[in-house]
DNA sequence: CTTGAATATGAGTAAAATCATGATCGCGGA
DNA sequence: TCCGCGATCATGATTTTACTCATATTCAAG
């Protein structure tokens, strides 16, 4: 089960986010203030699934954690912030935070919220880490095992897109409108044959998730 | 695909998110102040997914259309708050939103939260009880007990409106009418045949909960 | 309270309509 | 020329509708 690392100066808030986080089976980390954090999560680094920050505490900071830590990682950040501070919330965003949560908070929606962020970042693992498919935007380039799939650029722009959102159905128009333009005329079937090029560029991996919704559209399924 | 209320009374800002929201494929609604919000959401109460409301408008002010809606629903609300504004957080979430956004924001912030928020309240167990039947709209998908079954348009579409007023006995035309459109010429009680199907495949809890009104229509019986 | 006619619904089946697929072809730009 | 792209088409798969007949329900008359 996935570890969570908690971080709070306040003793009661600490006790009452691992309770709820223990009850719904995550393992629980806690730091007092901002150095510990750090170093904790520099210890742990590799156990450590998400991490929760409140913003005020001693030492380093929240946002000053965050950002440390981002230099080390991608682990999802969750931030804490009391609501009479006068916060940047968009400092937040820009320290790489991937959400955050108010005080006074209930804690199942922090539940929920954490629920949400692991879910997404796992489903994500095709798109940084050593999962079977990787992209690599930069070069332009998809692998699969390692192997590189030589993808055209409406190929690789509609499985780009199928990823950014796995488990979502996208409509033939949608990604029309997206990867064509509004403004396409034409017939809305010639997503059926990239889809299909696509399936057979991506093999077994294409026909396991490329899956099409019918009467929909297409999504890429999670496993 | 969702649909999306705004209700601001700058034009310069509903613009800007109506646009930003339209490029990620919903539809919007927007309002230029908090009676016209009010009134909108009472005549569109069915369509709307989410709805986003500034606090500070001419007529009722956002937090109070928020507690009006919140009378009628249970609809996701984000408020927007200028940050300059002495605002308490607090008032907002007993007014019943579900998120906040400060001003000046970004609108991929707001994007984000709006795409989190559907998320979350999507995907959310339907019934207050147990947690059985859950609906992910993204993913199209109907989970039973954590399994999925695979539903045809007209099932999905049934069984979602029922869904919508669990207890609501809704007729054959009725149904005809939302799902198949007002202009539907045929066969009755095709509608018989699609709850049948639902039955089978929903196994004992389509047996259970999936009622039959002699001589009215159908209903989706709360436990 | 029982019976039976009238009506409504369920189950099953088969036909019809709709939709997705994969193969193929021609166009046009690099 | 080659390659990416969009279009078309035959085919098969899936979904939707229509229809039948057995069963269930209602309600009023006996």
């Amino acid at each position: 089960m996935s570890k969570i690392m908690i971080a709070d100066d306040e003793q009661k808030i600490r006790k009452l986010v691992c309770d709820f986080l223990k009850n719904v089976g995550y393992e629980t980390l806690e730091a007092e203030d901002g150095d510990e954090a750090f170093a904790l999560f520099q210890k742990h680094e590799d156990d450590i699934d998400l991490v929760i920050l409140d913003i005020m505490m001693p030492g380093l900071n929240g946002w000053e954690v965050c950002k440390e830590i981002r230099a080390l990682s991608d682990v999802p950040v969750i931030m804490l912030t009391a609501r009479s501070e006068e916060f940047d919330e968009l400092l937040g965003y820009e320290s790489g935070a991937d959400d955050y949560v108010t005080k006074p908070f209930s804690p199942t929606i922090l539940v929920k919220k954490v629920e949400a962020l692991l879910r997404r970042t796992k489903s994500a693992a095709y798109l940084g880490g050593e999962k079977d498919l990787t992209f690599n935007h930069e070069a332009h380039e998809v692998r699969l095992n390692g192997q590189e799939i030589e993808l055209t650029l409406k190929e690789y722009n509609i499985l780009k897109k199928l990823l950014e959102n796995p488990g979502r159905v996208y409509s033939r128009e949608q990604l029309l409108d997206s990867i064509w333009g509004y403004d396409y005329v034409g017939d809305i079937r010639t997503v059926d044959s990239h889809i299909a090029r696509l399936r057979t560029k991506l093999g077994d991996w294409g026909n396991r998730r490329l899956k099409t919704v019918y009467g929909i559209g297409y999504k890429l399924e999670e496993e």
